[in-house]
RNA sequence: GGGCCCAUAGCUUAGGCUGGCUGGAGCACCCGGCUGAUAACCGGGAGGUCGUCGGUUCAAAUCCGACUGGGCCCA
């Protein structure tokens, strides 16, 4: 969506991408790398399971970026990853979507007359259907693990371990069946759990209405509690009315004379003109009064219909009164409980209205909003009706809306590991850091018991079966439930349903025969057990520790309540262990105008069409260069710049290398003598500090410092040595010396690559290819199999910081030329720096490199008394913000300079000429050119150098302002017309 | 209603923990330059009440409080 008109696609970068996949795949690199080293120590890494039914967003091309850094690192640190499986989370709700959607299943009742066993086999067959979009996506990538033999979460072996860690939550007291209120999804008949409640909140509009309850008894009469609710659907449910003990409340006079009574706080809410007060009351006070329920249908039962004090009322919102339906809601099921009045649910599975409640029998809870309303203002008892915008809890998955809900179900008791949970956390690294304490901290403190059974087919089958007595069996292994079923299972037996819900097994408390309950459980279970069970934990051995922490994950900042979540869970309750030592979270990803990304807005952007448009290191570098915490902007166009600017210059500054030292041939190995030269002391100083910071940034799982460590080396890479440096690559004057440059040069590039490797796995394979002799060609090497670099010991701080001092003094000399408008091409005398001594560590050093930047003959460091020597008419002068003078600059050149400048030019001109017609570094030239006045005196002293330089045979040189005859390029240098026309040599000269 | 994160140039942002010297940088814009790496590069310029108000302090973008706006999470 976001590409729109131009933002042409950087085809630099996508050609070296494809160059670079076409190798890989050619030599097969991506599965020598992924395990890591065999022998080396143990990196613990699960990949967390995407369900291979939902395809990949940009949120999972960030995610997934931030995983293959660290493996890439830790492979080069000698690592061996255990495990690079990829996974699949592969049961659950969205895999039956799917099929119900195929045959238009509308209810459960549909898959059951279809046939469970027919309904799961399509599931399975189903479940993988766009594995193949994750695979290319990681492909493209270069996020490497190994699809080949990924875990599956419905595999049998990976079930066996899930059943394992249930038994041994049931042997620990951890597993247990209640009736509580939970999260309910009426399309899918199935309850949720809190954790998946999180992830469906949203904006909705809802009834909102004040409903008037009539006191009855004796003392009741002309009086009424106005009671506040957004759910009218659970007022045939009502049993009971909360208040609150030490609340006031007031009695105001109705519409027909009665009295209203409701919280003095909620007074000016509801009626802001203001009521006359007819009667006061405290909580207490109206605590038991009996009153008659709007609607009669539940009918009578002990202790119903009355008033009860509670301290979850509150006056903030509503009434004051709480109307209580023990069926539909925690806080009603709690109260229901206690004053033990029952419950009444009249809603079927599909939360529609059964006889139960004839005025709306058969219409589904939403539905009888109006309706119930409608019936109730006939009879004068609504107060008010309004709308309300609020949020409310969805399905996840489905998107129907949910209901609170009192239902058989079982839970993992979550509630009694909190503080295990807490302290196994304080022990992890997150990033960012906040979060430990913060967040997610909190939320474990406060963690509700998970509910874990689903009312669903395909997923892992709860392995519990419960006798006529009552005693729940727990099964833990496939033995196990052959020994207790009293027949060895089937070959090929299936764990799923249909293998296990016929099975009848002896209790292990009475030995009566029992009945498997029929539920599933949450699929985040089987995703949370990965670390574990996709080792077939413990029934295989395993020659490292499969219960022991992982080293690393890294998902989207929404998995706190999901998998870093029930990972934590489980690791707690089954080893007392963290689950990971370190956890890397990315913040939401938006579009490039910052606004959440949605398929209904159409903004979303397509992770792979991303990957067309900027190929994958732009991309992986935007993402690693920010903060990648936050939520993060789809910006394609920084992304494209800022990858041209670091990966584009380093392919550049490679590509200046192999021109040059291809003379020389290229090094296999960096040379190990130390470097002499100051411009190369100080780039390999540099080097060792770049690769300390990346280093230390991956080491600290946090990989942002050293994107900008890497950005920082490139530009002084290009911007500096290479600018100063350029004349030693090619020059044959010093051939030991060149030489010396050309191997710090390797040396450096050698380096970045491998500092690149993790960040941009494509440009640094491109670059240590372009840097071997038989780049791309030889049958195997990969920088991403190569080991991390160390620093070489060639920190040298007191240069680095002269250096410094260097570029400074060039920006003010740049300044200078700015102001007296001669251009750099053209030397001029002198620029003398007042009261700044040299740097020491660069000596005369430092002012050759003045010299050479800014093209002056001589560079003079004089104290401020010696200023009187630079009259103002022949030096321009530079001031700091006090006024006083820190710089001179020769305003003019003199003519000898002036000449030079002109054969300067004149040479570049025709150089760049010798590279538009495609000649050759060593093909031989004739050369004609004209030139006017001044320029043609100057070019004529300089026949030779000429001669030498563009490598001419013969110089034919005229005077005139215009080209001698056709074919000749023209340039005006100064003001002065230059043309020329070049001629290759038929017969080079060996 | 509660918690967390955030607010710096037209846009993207560094700095904030450890208060102090003209608040850096990139993109875009204007001017100039360089170019044997070139769909690159360099220099200069213009552009900022560092969300608002108050407090602490000799001194606040930075610490504290309130408010406003945005994002996320919870209820």
């Amino acid at each position: 969506m976001s590409s729109e008109e131009g933002a042409p696609p950087t085809l630099a970068l996508t050609e070296v991408q494809r160059k670079v996949h076409d190798y890989w795949t050619r030599t097969g690199v991506p599965a020598r790398a992924w395990g890591g080293s065999p022998d080396g120590p143990i990196f613990r890494f699960t990949e967390g399971p995407p369900t291979a039914n939902g395809a990949p967003h940009v949120g999972h091309l960030l995610a997934r970026t931030l995983k293959d850094v660290q493996l890439r690192y830790r492979r080069m640190r000698g690592y061996r990853i255990v495990s690079p499986m990829a996974g699949w989370d592969c049961h659950g709700l969205p895999v039956e979507l799917e099929v119900e959607k195929r045959h238009g299943f509308r209810s459960k009742k549909d898959i059951e007359a279809f046939g469970v066993a027919r309904f799961c086999e399509e599931c399975r067959e189903s479940t993988l259907s766009v594995a193949s979009v994750w695979v290319s996506m990681s492909d493209r990538m270069a996020y490497w693990l190994d699809y080949d033999r990924p875990y599956l979460t419905m595999d049998a072996p990976y079930i066996e371990s899930v059943w394992w860690s249930l038994k041994t939550l049931f042997d620990r007291g951890l597993l247990e069946k209640g009736f509580r209120s939970l999260p309910y999804c009426p399309r899918c008949e199935t309850p949720l759990s809190s954790h998946e409640v999180a992830l469906g909140y949203r904006e909705t509009t809802d009834p909102s209405a004040t409903v008037r309850f009539r006191l009855a008894g004796p003392n009741g009469a002309g009086r009424t509690l106005l009671v506040w609710t957004t759910t009218p659907w659970t007022l045939p449910a009502n049993l009971l009315i909360a208040a609150r003990a030490d609340l006031a409340y007031v009695g105001v006079e109705g519409p027909d004379g009665s009295e209203e009574i409701l919280a003095e706080a909620a007074l000016s809410r509801y009626f802001p003109d203001g009521r006359p007060i007819r009667a006061r009351y405290t909580g207490r006070e109206l605590a038991e009064l009996p009153y008659e329920p709007p609607f009669p249908f539940a009918g009578p039962g002990p202790g119903r219909y009355r008033v009860v004090l509670d301290d979850m009322v509150d006056a903030a919102e509503g009434t004051g009164f709480v109307h209580i339906a023990p069926s539909f809601g925690p806080e009603d099921q709690r109260i229901g409980e206690w004053q033990g009045v029952g419950a009444f649910d009249p809603l079927d599975g599909r939360a529609v209205f059964t006889s139960a409640v004839p005025p709306v029998q058969g219409k589904s809870f939403k539905a009888a909003d109006p309706i119930l309303l409608a019936a109730l203002a006939e009879r004068g008892l609504v107060e008010r009706s309004e709308r309300l915008q609020h949020t409310y809890p969805f399905c996840w998955r489905c998107d129907h809306a949910l209901i609170y809900r009192a239902l058989d179900s079982w839970f993992v008791r979550t509630r009694k590991i909190a503080e295990g949970m807490v302290r196994n956390n304080a022990t992890v690294t997150w990033v960012p850091d906040y979060l430990r304490d913060g967040r997610f901290g909190r939320f474990l403190a406060e963690a509700k018991d998970w509910a874990l059974s689903r009312n669903r087919y395909w997923g892992t089958p709860l392995p519990i079966w419960v006798c006529p007595g009552g005693h729940a069996t727990c099964v833990g292994s496939f033995a196990e439930l052959a020994e207790r079923s009293g027949a060895p299972l089937p070959d090929g037996f299936d764990p799923h349903r249909v293998g296990v819900d016929g099975l009848t097994l002896r209790c292990a408390t009475c030995g009566a025969p029992a009945r498997r309950e029929p539920y599933t459980i949450d699929g985040w279970y089987d995703s949370g057990s990965a670390p574990f069970a996709q080792f077939h934990y413990p029934f295989e051995p395993s020659p490292f520790d499969p219960a022991a922490p992982l080293d690393y994950v890294a998902e989207g900042l929404d998995q706190t309540r999901g998998w870093f979540y029930t990972m934590l869970v489980l690791s707690t309750a089954l080893f007392d262990r963290p689950a990971y030592t370190a956890c890397v979270t990315s913040g939401l990803v938006l579009d490039d105008s910052g606004a959440k990304m949605s398929k209904s807005k159409g903004n979303a952007v397509a992770p792979m069409a991303l990957l067309d448009r900027l190929g994958a290191d732009a991309p992986r570098w935007g993402f690693l260069s920010i903060d990648y915490t936050a939520p993060v902007r789809i910006d394609e166009t920084a992304m494209r710049q800022a990858a041209n600017r670091t990966l584009g210059t380093l392919g550049h500054a490679t590509a200046f290398f192999r021109q040059n030292a291809a003379a020389d041939g290229l090094p296999t190995v960096p040379a190990a003598t130390p470097p002499t030269d100051a411009l190369d002391r100080w780039l390999l100083s540099r080097l060792d500090d770049t690769t300390e910071r990346v280093t230390a940034s991956l080491d600290a799982f946090d990989p942002r410092e050293g994107a900008l460590a890497i950005r920082e080396m490139v530009d002084d890479l290009s911007t500096w040595y290479l600018r100063r440096s350029r004349p030693r690559f090619w020059g044959d004057q010093d051939p030991a010396d060149r030489a010396r440059a050309n191997a710090t040069l390797f040396r450096t590039l050698e380096t970045l690559s491998r500092l690149l490797a993790p960040y941009a796995p494509y440009t640094a394979e491109h670059v240590a290819q372009e840097l071997r002799p038989d780049g791309f060609h030889a049958a195997d090497g990969s920088v991403h199999l190569a080991r991390w670099p160390g620093v070489a010991g060639l920190r040298d701080l007191p240069l680095e910081a002269a250096m410094e001092e260097v570029r400074t003094e060039v920006e003010i000399g740049r300044a200078l030329r700015q102001r007296v408008q001669v251009k750099s091409r053209i030397p001029l005398e002198s620029f003398v720096l007042i009261g700044r001594p040299a740097p020491g560590a660069l000596g005369a050093e430092a002012d050759r490199l003045l010299a050479g930047e800014l093209n002056v003959r001589s560079v003079a460091r004089v104290g401020t008394r010696d200023l009187d020597r630079y009259p103002e008419a022949e030096f321009e002068r530079s001031t700091d913000a006090e006024g006083r003078v820190t710089a001179l600059l020769s305003r003019t050149p003199s003519p000898e300079l002036k000449r030079e400048g002109y054969v300067r030019e004149t040479l570049r001109r025709l150089q760049a000429l010798r590279k538009e017609e495609g000649l050759a570094f060593l093909d031989r030239i004739d050369l004609v050119v004209a030139a006017e006045g001044p320029l043609f005196e100057a070019i004529d002293a300089a026949r030779a150098r000429l001669s030498e330089e563009l490598l001419a045979d013969s110089v034919d040189l005229t005077e005139g302002d215009r080209p001698p005859s056709v074919g000749f390029r023209t340039w005006s240098i100064d003001g002065l017309a230059l043309s020329a026309r070049l001629a290759k040599r038929s017969t080079a000269p060996s």
